[in-house]
RNA sequence: GCUCGUAUAGUGUAGUGGCCCAUCAUGAAGCCCUCUCGAGGCUUCGACCCGGGUUCAAAUCCCGGUACGAGCACCA
């Protein structure tokens, strides 16, 4: 029809017929998170579960951050629930019950809504251990693991696996008596199904004994729940709607889903990120770190080339940058590599506008002025905003960075001069570089966490009157902040 | 080995069949600036993994390949 009649006649026709056909889509970028699905208009109950074994730190942001702002958006629920089951592996630290609230909220810019504490729902858990024995779709499994790995292995079904439900309660109350078995001897099974294609779903581990004495509730239980259990359950009993969490947990869903259909629940919503790595923090994880600060390598949990939320904030990170930040990096389920840089730029944006400018002269030389120019008086602190001003005063001599000397240069907001020192014009007359200068100030350290070493540069800091913690605009170098013994760096 | 997942510029990201010779950010380069090479503004650069198929039409759906990643713990 359109070699026949051209393309007018259709848009006639249509115009008539179907209006809406022509109307032209107009494209829409995204903006934030991508709608939680299945939400059906009610309100969502998120969670974020760290093990409380030390504080919270970059890795972790992630699922806070965004699970912080789904509960925000739709005026949901966020649960803090620490997943503290563990007492051989990967044991509580007491301090992290306290540290870990304190660093969410400052994080989210809002404290959760709940906070659940795992081991303080043990008898939450051994109830639904015994349903499960009960009910015929658990076991009590006295096989080795290496025997039992063969069975997964070879899809063929352990003895055990037989037993009647008497005897595995009898098994159960074995596990949990001191006299009865001893760590390794036994462990609890959900029943899925041996012939199960993937792997690591079949008959999974529920639970285990453990005679390490728990931090906060010492040695009142005996047998310990493994996270696709203890987690399974809470998310139900929690009435948790949407479980965002990442990829390398999709077998644990896959699991979890196998046991709510056992005990008649339906499994939340999941989601899925993929892994992140940032080259410059490196292979860091909560014990290693720990370590290390036990050896002396870091000084402690908020030292500046630790990437934890502690460090991370005391270096002048904001929490709206690592928000941005995230929300950014949205949900895919790519495994991504991603510069700090990226961080560092979201952060300008949340500091730029109060930050006074300060200048800081390494590798100082000095420079005397000769001519006619004023010699004090006042400097915008922000070229913009108005932080106020800085005051100068040649008494003490003037200083530039030894690479800026011995050329014509402008001293920024001052005047130009030549080579040798002399006034050549007030107002910028050239092209020529304008660079930064300090008349008096004193001799400050800035200190940079490059990786895992700390740079240290001295140099000559204008005089200010700004409060520790103030994080400044250092010309031509980049952002730091004061701190009590000299300047940490925050990024360039 | 078995199972699962992902593949858009240097790095991230938008995009669920026609708005797309593909969005936005970051990065790099350059320009501007009564004044920061590192602040701000502007400009430019740069991508749909490969091969088939479905369709009038595919970055988008299907199949195969390749690459990368994850799980297969009595850790979380």
């Amino acid at each position: 029809m359109a070699t026949t009649e051209g393309l007018e006649a259709i848009e006639t026709i249509l115009e008539s017929e179907a209006p809406h056909l022509l109307e032209k889509k107009i494209q829409t970028r995204r903006v934030g998170l991508p709608e939680l699905p299945n939400l059906n208009g009610e309100k969502p109950v998120l969670r974020f579960a760290p093990n409380p074994n030390g504080p919270l730190s970059f890795g972790h942001s992630r699922g806070l951050v965004i699970n912080a702002q789904y509960a925000n958006d739709h005026d949901g629920v966020l649960i803090l629930r620490f997943d503290d089951t563990d007492t051989t592996v990967k044991p509580p630290m007491l301090e992290a019950y306290e540290s870990i609230p304190r660093e969410q909220e400052w994080l989210c810019g809002y404290p959760a809504h709940r906070i659940v504490i795992a081991s303080e729902r043990m008898d939450l858990y051994h109830e639904h251990a015994r349903k499960m024995l009960a009910g015929g779709f658990g076991y009590v499994c006295t096989c080795p693991a290496e025997d039992f790995k063969e069975h997964r292995v070879g899809m063929t079904e352990c003895p055990c696996r037989a037993n009647s439900v008497e005897d595995n309660l009898d098994g159960w109350k074995r596990m949990n008596d001191p006299e009865g078995y001893q760590p390794g001897d036994a462990v609890l099974r959900v029943k899925t199904d041996m012939t199960l294609k993937n792997p690591a779903l079949r008959d999974w581990p529920a639970a285990r004994i453990q005679t390490n004495a728990h931090p906060r509730v010492g040695n009142k239980w005996r047998v310990w729940p493994l996270l696709d259990f203890q987690s399974a359950v809470e998310d139900h009993l929690q009435g948790v709607t949407h479980i965002i969490r990442g990829k390398d947990l999709m077998d644990s869903t896959r699991k979890q889903t196998l046991l709510y259909s056992h005990f008649g629940w339906e499994y939340p919503e999941t989601i899925y990120w993929g892994r992140v790595k940032v080259h410059e923090f490196g292979g860091f994880s909560t014990s290693q770190m720990k370590k290390d600060i036990a050896e002396g390598l870091f000084d402690d949990w908020n030292d500046p080339r630790l990437p934890t939320l502690s460090a991370l904030s005391r270096r002048g990170i904001k929490s709206e940058a690592l928000r941005s930040f995230w929300i950014e990096l949205g949900l895919t389920q790519k495994d991504i590599a991603v510069p700090l840089s990226t961080l560092y730029s979201h952060n300008t944006k949340s500091i730029e506008s109060t930050a006074p400018r300060l200048a800081f002269i390494r590798n100082a030389v000095p420079l005397v002025i000769t001519g006619d120019v004023e010699r004090s008086g006042n400097i915008a602190s922000h070229p913009s905003e108005d932080l106020g001003v800085r005051s100068f005063s040649f008494e003490e001599g003037v200083w530039v960075e030894s690479q800026d000397s011995g050329k014509p240069v402008r001293l920024k907001d001052l005047c130009d001069v030549d080579a040798d020192g002399n006034v050549e014009s007030i107002e910028r007359s050239d092209k020529r570089p304008i660079i930064h200068w300090v008349a008096g100030g004193s001799p400050a350290t800035l200190r940079t966490a490059e990786g895992q070493n700390l740079k240290l540069e001295e140099g000559i800091l204008e005089t200010h009157q700004l409060p520790v913690g103030t994080i400044v605009q250092l010309e031509r170098i980049g952002y730091a902040i004061i701190e009590e013994e000299g300047l940490l760096m925050v990024h360039d």
